[in-house]
DNA sequence: CTAGGGTTAG
């Protein structure tokens, strides 16, 4: 299915060898490869190209949680029949399985839509209404007043009456205290209307266990439960992320006979794609098809979501044609979220042609439609196409929202267009409705910072304080950066200390790890000041650099310290702590220190894709390296080269090394600190002239740059 | 919110 598509191995994409290391942590995505190598390397020392298939993969997506075919399987034996719904058919149109006409078509869901009574025309509405106000404006916790504006109820409370008031009560506290009256009056018997109408409240104040009880009274008295009640129901449970709730009450609908229709069924196929587990909502959204459904816009809304939280671009494509092919349009809400399925995916370019799709289908964006494609331009660095939009956004006048607004300014940050970002921030600062807050702030906070502005950085932080908006952890790492790079390190302790002495700021991992990247080009009473902040913020990083700095710390300490620190760090933040670990190390002379990180960085799978193999060229990777942490990845790599010359092992024609282009504004410098770290090495990579950030060099230069080496150590000894 | 399902910011 599309899922697995997606995850099919790139073979290109593992060489690096691990010694078995059996006790990892769970969370630890363990290189599928294991090639037993006794030696300490990073590097396959083998030439041998790379098995095709990777052993233990599929081993690694078995699925922990029933999925489920297996959690229905009671259904399945009663009610469905058994069907063959191989996962792999989900991307091909599915096909009619059932040829033999005589044999109905198992169905999961009724095709036709729960009736619903239609309302008569109620002459006492006025009064009623106003009723009800009283009863609203009321305070919520004078019970007593409540009862005494019952009693004055202006109609005699009927069905009718009842209904209506009951429809017009805003919290469910009043709306369970009225529906509790009109049963205690017993003038009539209450209908599943009456129930849908109190739980709809229920849901709106989250009230699962209210909800739970009444729907259990329901049983109890012999109340018809209907799709209205399911699907409110399920709903409630999904907002109140009782997950199991919302799927053992939609498997009672089956054990009671009653099938879901197509509302309640998109509820459940939501309940899955919150709870992310994809081949779940397809293997319903399957079933439902092959029922002979014809899904709407909400189906496919729902479905491109799950997709889209996926990242998974086959997915999507599926999405897209299953629609065409069902014959649905797709309608605002549909292409917002397959616009946000497309960001999350990383493909900007199909985004930018959906969003033309949808302009020539005639449908005008909206807020939501302009957020997300303003935030996946300035992602994916496309300032041309961020600033042709926000043109367009003006000139047709399209909707604009705060959340907007903000979003704006954040691509600014992205894209360092601090003049852009001044002039909108201004205007926000002059309307009445958008004034500025801790979003707005930190995205300004943001621009200064990566563009090294620390005066204006520190001045936005001080009008932060004068206005009263909150400094929160994001900015604050944003100016602890900056003022890092400005070298000012008692401004930047004071700043730490105002937010998270004072400020009620917790410092998060991205935070840690920007103070470590200070502590990593800081020396003596900087680095001291500096690391003093972090021991507030993570002891046992602190005191993990300072048994690195310990000459007799074996590598089984380090080891195991390190796996320790990396299992309580939030996972994008794994990274970013070992490289910058390694520039510490570098920074301090401990190059052996830095090997073994890099070492154990690799084997806890920090660094996927470092090294790639084709049968015509090697590359090293080192885009997502720091500087310390190229330079050590490419003196191992070296060494390992060394060894394969020297065993007269096959190479490859073309030996590269990759420093990625730096499309950010402000991120520039790897592959110059590259290239000078190349030429200390005098190893033969050469920096192609039409590819920025990549590093040639072919096997004769390898193999001779290995002679002469040896040739000089011999002379040297 | 006139009894039920889907979409916006590090």
């Amino acid at each position: 299915m599309a899922a697995k598509l997606s995850a099919v191995v790139d073979v290109h994409h593992c060489n690096v060898s691990y010694p078995s290391d059996k006790n990892q942590p769970p969370h630890f995505t363990a290189s599928p490869l294991r090639i037993s190598t006794k030696r300490f390397t990073i590097f396959c020392t083998s030439s041998k190209s790379p098995p095709k298939t990777a052993p233990g993969k599929a081993e690694s997506k078995k699925r922990k949680t029933p999925s489920l075919s297996e959690q229905l399987k009671p259904l399945s034996n009663t009610i469905l029949s058994d069907q063959p719904n191989e996962s792999h058919q989900l991307l091909s149109k599915p096909k009619s399985i059932w040829v033999n006409p005589t044999k109905p078509k198992p169905s999961v869901l009724s095709l036709q839509r729960q009736k619903r009574s239609s309302y008569s025309y109620n002459p006492q509405i006025r009064d009623l209404k106003h009723f009800a106000k009283k009863l609203n404006d009321c305070h919520p916790a004078d019970d007593a007043a409540f009862q005494a504006i019952l009693e004055e109820i202006p109609h005699p409370p009927n069905r009718d009456n009842a209904l209506l008031v009951l429809n017009s009560l805003r919290s469910w506290q009043k709306t369970l205290l009225f529906f509790n009256w009109i049963k205690t009056l017993n003038l009539f018997p209450l209908e599943t209307i009456f129930y849908n109408v109190t739980m709809k409240s229920l849901r709106f104040g989250r009230q699962f266990q209210h909800m739970e009880n009444l729907a259990n009274e329901m049983i109890e008295n012999g109340v018809e439960l209907d799709n209205i009640t399911y699907s409110t129901i399920i709903t409630c449970a999904k907002r109140c992320n009782l997950f199991d709730k919302a799927v053992q009450w939609f498997e009672r609908m089956y054990k009671t006979g009653l099938m879901p229709d197509e509302v309640t069924y998109s509820a459940v196929l939501d309940v899955y794609a919150k709870l992310r587990k994809v081949e779940e909502v397809m293997s319903l959204y399957e079933r439902g098809r092959a029922s002979g459904w014809k899904p709407d816009p909400v189906a496919f809304a729902v479905l491109g979501k799950v997709f889209g939280e996926a990242g998974d671009y086959d997915g999507i494509r599926y999405v897209l044609e299953e629609m065409k092919s069902v014959g649905v349009q797709p309608n605002l809400v549909v292409y917002n979220t397959l616009l946000e399925a497309m960001g999350k995916a990383g493909k900007p370019g199909l985004a930018r042609s959906l969003f033309e799709e949808m302009l020539d289908s005639g449908i005008t964006p909206n807020e939501k439609t302009l957020t997300a494609l303003i935030r996946i331009y300035g992602k994916a660095r496309w300032a041309k196409d961020a600033l042709e939009l926000w043109d367009r956004m003006r000139l047709n006048g399209w909707p604009v929202d705060f959340i907007l607004y903000n979003s704006l300014l954040s691509m600014c940050a992205d894209l360092g267009l601090e003049e852009e970002a001044e002039s909108l921030f201004e205007d926000m600062k002059g309307s009445e409705s958008r004034k500025p807050d801790s979003w707005s702030y930190t995205a300004m906070l943001n621009i200064y910072g990566s563009g090294g502005n620390a005066d204006k950085a520190m001045r936005m932080f001080e009008e932060m304080s004068d206005k009263g908006v909150e400094l929160n952890v994001m900015g604050c790492t944003c100016l602890i950066q900056c003022l890092g790079r400005a070298k000012r390190i008692d401004d930047l302790v004071q700043v730490f200390e105002s937010s998270v002495d004072g400020g009620g700021i917790k410092p998060d991992d991205r935070l840690c790890g920007c103070l470590l990247s200070v502590v990593s080009y800081c020396e003596g009473e900087d680095a001291n000041k500096v690391l003093a902040c972090l021991h507030k913020a993570n002891q046992n990083l602190v005191a993990f650099i300072k048994s690195l700095e310990e000459e007799d710390t074996k590598f089984e300490n380090v080891k195991q310290e390190f796996k320790g620190i990396l299992s309580n760090t939030a996972v994008d933040a794994r990274r970013p702590f070992c490289n910058c670990l390694i520039d510490i190390c570098r920074n301090r002379n401990l190059r052996e220190r830095a090997h073994e990180l890099l070492y154990l960085g690799t084997m806890y799978g920090l660094y996927p894709g470092l090294h790639t193999r084709t049968e015509e060229e090697w590359r090293l990777n080192v885009r997502s390296l720091s500087v310390g942490a190229a330079h050590t990845a490419l003196e191992e790599w070296m060494q390992t080269l060394t060894k394969l010359v020297q065993r007269r092992e096959a190479l490859p024609e073309v030996l590269s090394a990759s420093t990625g282009a730096g499309s950010h504004k402000y991120s520039q410098g790897l592959a110059n600190a590259f290239a000078s770290h190349a030429e200390k090495l005098a190893a033969p990579f050469k920096l192609r002239e039409d590819k920025a950030g990549l590093f040639v060099a072919t096997r004769e230069d390898v193999i001779s740059w290995v002679h002469s080496r040896a040739a000089s150590l011999a002379s040297i000894a």
